[in-house]
DNA sequence: TTAAATTAAGACAAGAAAGTCTGAATAGCA
DNA sequence: TGCTATTCAGACTTTCTTGTCTTAATTTAA
């Protein structure tokens, strides 16, 4: 299966959401990360260093370094992460898989899903990470 | 990436629609198949061979004999196809991956994505094989 | 009854996605 | 300086998806 994101992707939602939730500036581990996330720490590991070959984190080694949000929170939407990890073809590709589909030759359901897809694509865009953060503050995330 | 569906559901969905196209009993064979598709023979026909036993499809053995819909083109929707291959998880999962979140712990998208996800629903069960196939009437499908 | 055309079945291969491991680089601190 | 905690980089492994191949079974028709 695969429901529109990969397992990388999904990850880095999440990981960008929990970072989002500390006060700017502050660094948070790998190793702090995983105990909320449930998410393998080597492979987080290298979500998080592409994410700030990206730009959306900055990072620092040593004692007390980590990752933190390189803009503020509100600034980053869902669709910045899924772009940068994922990219953005699914905006253009044809639900049923047909090469052909296009504006010009449309398949059955080129028009419906086109709808949906800009809907989705809404979503993303107007979703910061500011906002999906709150999630994190639920009871299952805390310590 | 990964959108909605895997690669043999939307052979599937394809297949399934172009068999449409022909006279109720009239049978095609993979070969024919995979001329107007450009799909893998062998790939395609263990697909075709899956939706048999999901009985969605018949099929004979021998010459004259091929693969062709075990029900009338109207009364099977795309959510039938989509359902057989890939299941309907996607109709359940959060989108941003949280394992804990769900009607009682929503993430932040939780309400915008299920709306969405019940409108794809919705498409794939509005849209029978039938309507799909019109668009294999299109002169890129001729001979 | 034999030959040809087809599907059936399942092993195998290639590729991509997901996850693991190790060693190097860097930063802070005693 | 040297120790420790951390990220960085990249090779490696595992698992899943996609695709290929080979052989058997079935059907038709000459």
């Amino acid at each position: 299966m695969s429901i529109l994101f990969s397992r990388e992707c999904e990850y880095a939602l999440q990981a960008v959401s929990y970072l989002a939730l500390k006060p700017a500036g502050e660094l948070t581990s790998i190793k702090d990360l995983t105990k909320k996330l449930r998410i393998p720490y080597h492979f987080l590991a290298k979500i998080l260093q592409r994410l700030v070959g990206k730009g959306l984190l900055i990072s620092q080694k040593g004692p007390s370094g980590g990752f933190g949000l390189a803009a503020p929170a509100e600034s980053i939407t869902l669709f910045h992460v899924v772009d940068a990890v994922d990219g953005s073809d699914f905006l253009h590709r044809c639900v049923m898989g047909f090469p052909e589909c296009s504006g010009k030759h449309p398949c059955a359901v080129h028009g419906t899903w086109g709808d949906l897809r800009e809907k989705v694509y809404q979503m993303l865009v107007n979703q910061n990470v500011a906002q999906t953060a709150q999630e994190m503050r639920k009871p299952e995330y805390r310590d």
